[in-house]
DNA sequence: ACGGGTGAACGTCTTACGTCA
DNA sequence: TTTGACGTAAGACGTTCACCC
């Protein structure tokens, strides 16, 4: 069966993610529900070298208080952590045959690989959340400041008040009197009726307020 | 001894797909 | 041929808990 992978969200697609699609289940691979009956912690038949790194012993078969047999933590070995980074690096999701081949080489259950992929896909995840929040911060208070800048600013154009306020046109490079601006309100463009023909962009600082964007942050955050 | 962090493992939900009536 | 119900597989997500510092 073949099972494309749901649509990426945004900050997979920023960053640049790739998740290949499963292929058709023809392993046998039993999946999160079919698992349940197998002890997660036992070697697998054959395996078992240095390599196998956990700091339960497998022998411990004690009962838990609920029934089960209690849950051992299994630690990867270094060489584990570092062929499935690898791994990661090269595919965020895995495939059937490519998890049973990973499970072989590093003498795991396909299930466990399986489920290192999902804890990774999840960090990774946090990780990029966490970045963007940073971003989003930063951006905001850059935003602030901003904010008080050009109020400030405006404060000191209301506190001049020497005859009407003047604004320098693009075309002549002469003042023109404010009283022959107005505000074209689809557009938010600063028109003149007759000194200035044609719509021009008020020649000040506040300008500047409407390049930001947060499509910048995304873009800035792919080239970390 | 104790508490917090880490990460492996688990349970549940959602989604996509195949099958069949 | 189309459609809806149903089963299955797989990933996302939240949580649990063993282990370490």
């Amino acid at each position: 069966m073949a099972v494309l992978p749901r649509s990426s969200s945004s900050l997979e697609l920023t960053i640049g993610f790739s998740s290949s699609p499963s292929f058709p289940n023809s392993s046998g691979d039993q999946g999160a529900c079919g698992m349940k009956d197998l002890d997660i912690n036992q070697v697998p038949s054959g395996g078992g070298e240095e390599d196998w790194n956990t700091t339960a012993s497998m022998e411990d078969e004690e009962e838990s208080s609920n029934g089960g047999p209690p849950r051992k933590k299994l630690r990867l070995s270094k060489e584990q952590s570092r062929l499935l980074e690898e791994s990661f690096r090269q595919n965020h999701t895995l495939n059937p045959k490519q998890k049973e081949a990973l499970a072989m080489q590093l003498k795991l259950r396909p299930r466990q690989v399986e489920v290192w992929f999902q804890n990774r896909r999840a960090r990774s995840k946090l990780k990029q959340t966490e970045m963007e929040c940073e971003y989003l911060k930063r951006w905001f208070g850059s935003l602030t400041e901003q904010n008080r800048r050009l109020q400030r600013e405006v404060e000191e154009l209301r506190a001049m008040k020497v005859g009407p306020p003047t604004v320098i046109s693009p075309h002549s490079c002469e003042p023109l009197p404010a009283s022959t601006l107005s505000m074209c309100p689809r557009c938010e463009r600063v028109t003149t009726t007759a000194a200035d023909k044609g719509p021009n962009k008020i020649n000040a600082a506040s300008s500047t307020a409407a390049t930001m964007s947060p499509k910048v942050g995304t873009a800035a955050l792919q080239s970390r």
